[in-house]
DNA sequence: TGAAACCCTGAAGTAGGTACAGAGTCAAGC
DNA sequence: GCTTGACTCTGTACCTACTTCAGGGTTTCA
């Protein structure tokens, strides 16, 4: 099959599939005499895999991890829970984080219970004073608030 | 002031400092003959704004709403009710999505209590078969869960 | 005077794609 | 046989909010 049917097949756009094709995700598949990709099976299979984890935010490095374990059959899978225990530790450390951010967040928005000029705004005022929190101004692996974009 | 002491001050990497001017957030400052950048106090104040509401994981665009909204102080301050309450949605969201993510991950981690070999791995061959969950594919302003890193 | 510590600009890298531009290929209809 | 449209190819730029680096110039202190 040629990239559109796969893509068509598993909802991946045309794009993301060349993409993890570069990031070595997905094996390179052979040519046509005119250079078009064509997939068999395994290839559907892996994409799906890769596509489910995604869909469980995984990062692209845990699923390249997860897929060499898949390589190694023989190998015990603690390391692949260890994977998956990693990463639900992400998603949790990220919920108790925007959980008291939103906490701050309704906080200061309860300082302006009124709609007054912006001059005498209590958000404004309020952002304007006091410190800022501090944060981890470092990348971690699940992302704050502002991560995905229509 | 030069930049490092704003940047000590403030607690902002001077790169940061920099970008923000780029940005439009910070307003030019004046430079010296050798073309350093001074800064003064209203510099001070309007960091100390942009930090703060950084921390709170608005987005730049977020914030130079705020900013328009500060400079004409005789409007109502319900646009600027109305950036906070979006903000609040967004990280609300975030918290639902994130919430039923580790969900669905502490059940796929489930389907494998004891370590036995990668062949006969529950969570292996629980990502391959299914349906990737459907997820916004477009980007939304609060991230998932790979948002930050050391 | 010389070295360390600071400052400058501009470009490239990060994650995980998305969106082009410009060109080649293929099947169907006329 | 030719045209049209749908498909595919490569390569590049764009998105966020920065960080890092290269290759310089400036200031300060000993």
């Amino acid at each position: 099959m040629k990239i559109g049917d796969l893509s068509a097949q598993s909802g991946t756009p045309v794009e993301t599939i060349r993409f993890y094709e570069r990031e070595g995700l997905l094996p390179k598949p052979s040519r046509t005499t005119s250079n078009y990709r064509i997939y068999e099976g395994p290839h559907v299979e892996r994409l799906a895999f890769i596509r489910h984890c995604r869909s469980l935010d995984m990062a692209l490095d845990e699923i390249r991890a997860l897929l060499a374990l898949q390589a190694a059959p023989n190998e015990s899978c603690e390391a692949v829970n260890n994977v998956l225990d990693d990463h639900i530790e992400h998603v949790a450390q990220r919920i108790r984080e925007l959980t008291a951010l939103k906490k701050q967040l309704v906080a200061l928005r309860g300082q302006c219970a009124q709609a007054k000029d912006v001059a005498h705004c209590g958000i404004l005022s309020g952002l304007g004073q006091g410190e800022a929190l501090e944060q981890p101004t470092a990348r971690q692996h699940v992302s704050a608030s502002h991560g995905k974009r229509r």
